[in-house]
DNA sequence: TAAGTATTTGCATTCGTATGCAAAAAATAT
DNA sequence: ATATTTTTTGCATACGAATGCAAATACTTA
């Protein structure tokens, strides 16, 4: 009710000072005097004054603000990311307004103009990406924008992924050597980057190898339709020996298809791969092998990249490519003489 | 580079009407003709042009922004409460400004200053304290605060919570009725309202009933807690016959240490109940009996009361418990004359 | 001590938008 | 047609803090 908010004048009347004294005191880098900066400084706490950051906003033309747009929290790779880009964002001075978006992911470029809307400092799209309209307003407006976990073909956009190629390829390696010869892939959503990535770096190693996919189905990143998607490739005559699942979050669903739906065990029926090494995976009920998205450095490449290109507005953007390893856990056979096979 | 801005200024020369005018189309019940608005809005859309909320919140002293603290986004039940949240406000036109804060939560206080200077509409504490010096800092510059998943002692502050209480009360019961003798709880983190509720409602049950706590061990929350705990209280002679967990995070972990580390089955041998309902719980894997929180409910009401709070700065805080059902599966038994018992 | 340099300070203006007020225009009544 | 009411419009100012500039003060140096 008594909503009484302090200005930096009320401030410099009580120190006796002038209003541009008490800002300078908060602004770093400024030049105040020992005596003037006490002066202020006590005033202010005295009326619990703390600068107004949007006012302060309007003048600098920085918000200390970073949108980031993320789909799927549901996948927990993505609240891990948050809380790590928060976190860095955070000791920077920075801080994260949140938009989420439908899986499906319709009109991001409606969010963004919203994000926009708020003078945000820079863009983070998480698994998400933008056209190359909107794009271009962003870089017009000066605001850096950056795609986390997904490539787009666009030289205004700086990009930090996981080296999806890479991973798949491991995989498909992994597989062979382990000497599975029914090579099967689940597959995310099909207009998603990284999906393709994996795909195509994992198919181009068996082909390499001489090998070709056993079976294919769509998961489209989403458990339920992962659970289908098994239920399809795990009930014919012949079951795969091997499937790889382009995410954790799904490979989850499809072990327990696997193995409370149709009674199969894992890995000795069949192993299982999967992609992201969420902590989940290395629960003791899953035991999932799977391709390591590191976050952390993820997270790292992407604070950087946005801090620098907010500071000197000329950076060019950058396309980052982490690799990560293949985490080897206990649903997947190692050698060719498993008690499931027979031939 | 080209960093253009497009003011309401440019807008109104172009469109040959003033400033105000510009300005009034776009606010929402302004006195505009038919005329005008049309031309501005051509003007507009040519230009690209949108208001800049923080120039437009440093007059109207609201800004749409919501600051939400967060501690725990790896227990799921966070993301999907802040997926839940995010969208509903979202719909509303508020968006959420996210600051994370250790487990151990530290300094709340310094946090909710940082929100404050950004002049949020109001906040949103999940599983968090403040002090009460600094409620009434919010109170006074009027901006409303909300505690989710968590309560305190203080009528400046509104709360939204699931009823822990029956919750725990739920349980003792059901454990009770299934014939448990022998059982124990392992706690959350001892500071936190949830927690002593949770455990207050559960033993108050068992004492109701002529029973006690066979054993007790501290998780805090923390999955690696719980295991320990698990540890401690499933080594000894005559270990328990059912445990209650204050969260299904650490049930889950607790679940692994009981199969995978000491070769016990659930329910046969034990049986395990969480609390949260969080998506999990429901995989076939775990199959976890648990007290379900409704975080759709709960953020519901959430965002009605903080809707409510800014809408009408004398509206009393509220404090809403909402109750949630006991979801049984498969981590209990519910006769006593299973196998595993032999007395 | 005086002259010169470096530092600190206040004044006035600016950022982009909203809004009270009075003038202008349009609509209605007489 | 004129008088009266209603609606629309522009002017001017305010929000709270940052900053270029010039004046004032403090510090060096000879």
């Amino acid at each position: 009710m008594a909503t009484k908010k302090i200005t930096s004048l009320e401030v410099a009347k009580l120190a006796g000072v002038s209003q541009s004294a008490v800002s300078r005191v908060f602004t770093p880098g400024a030049s105040v005097s020992k005596k003037t900066n006490e002066k202020v400084r006590k005033a202010a706490s005295k009326l619990g004054y703390r600068p107004n950051i949007l006012a302060r906003s309007l003048i600098t033309g920085k918000s200390r603000i970073i949108g980031l747009v993320v789909a799927h929290l549901d996948n927990y790779f993505y609240p891990e990311a948050l809380e790590l880009l928060s976190n860095a964002l955070q000791k920077k001075g920075y801080h994260v307004l949140v938009f989420m978006v439908a899986k499906t992911a319709g009109n991001i470029d409606d969010i963004v103009d919203e994000i926009l809307d708020y003078q945000v400092d820079g863009i983070i799209l998480a698994s998400v990406s933008m056209s190359s309209n909107l794009a271009s307003r962003c870089n017009a407006a000066g605001v850096p924008v950056i795609l986390f976990n997904r490539t787009q073909d666009d030289d205004r956009l700086s990009v930090v992924t996981s080296d999806n190629f890479l991973g798949g390829k491991q995989v498909a390696q992994f597989l062979i050597a382990g000497g599975h010869k029914r090579i099967a892939y689940i597959s995310g959503w099909e207009g998603a980057s990284t999906q393709r990535d994996r795909e195509s770096g994992f198919v181009d190693e068996l082909k390499k190898q001489g090998r070709s996919l056993y079976a294919r189905e769509v998961g489209n990143f989403i458990q339920d339709d992962a659970r289908q998607a098994a239920r399809k490739m795990f009930t014919n005559d012949e079951i795969p020996d091997a499937v790889f699942v382009a995410s954790d979050d799904m490979a989850f669903a499809v072990m327990d298809v696997i193995r409370f739906e149709l009674g199969l065990k894992i890995p000795e029926h069949v192993s299982v791969v999967g992609y992201d090494d969420v902590p989940i995976a290395s629960w003791p009920a899953y035991d999932l092998t799977t391709v390591r998205q590191p976050a952390n450095r993820m997270v790292a490449e992407t604070v950087s990249i946005i801090l620098e290109s907010i500071q000197d507005q000329d950076t060019k953007p950058r396309r980052i490519q982490i690799d990560g390893p293949l985490i080897m856990r206990g649903s997947t056979r190692i050698s060719n003489n498993a008690s499931g096979e027979n031939e």
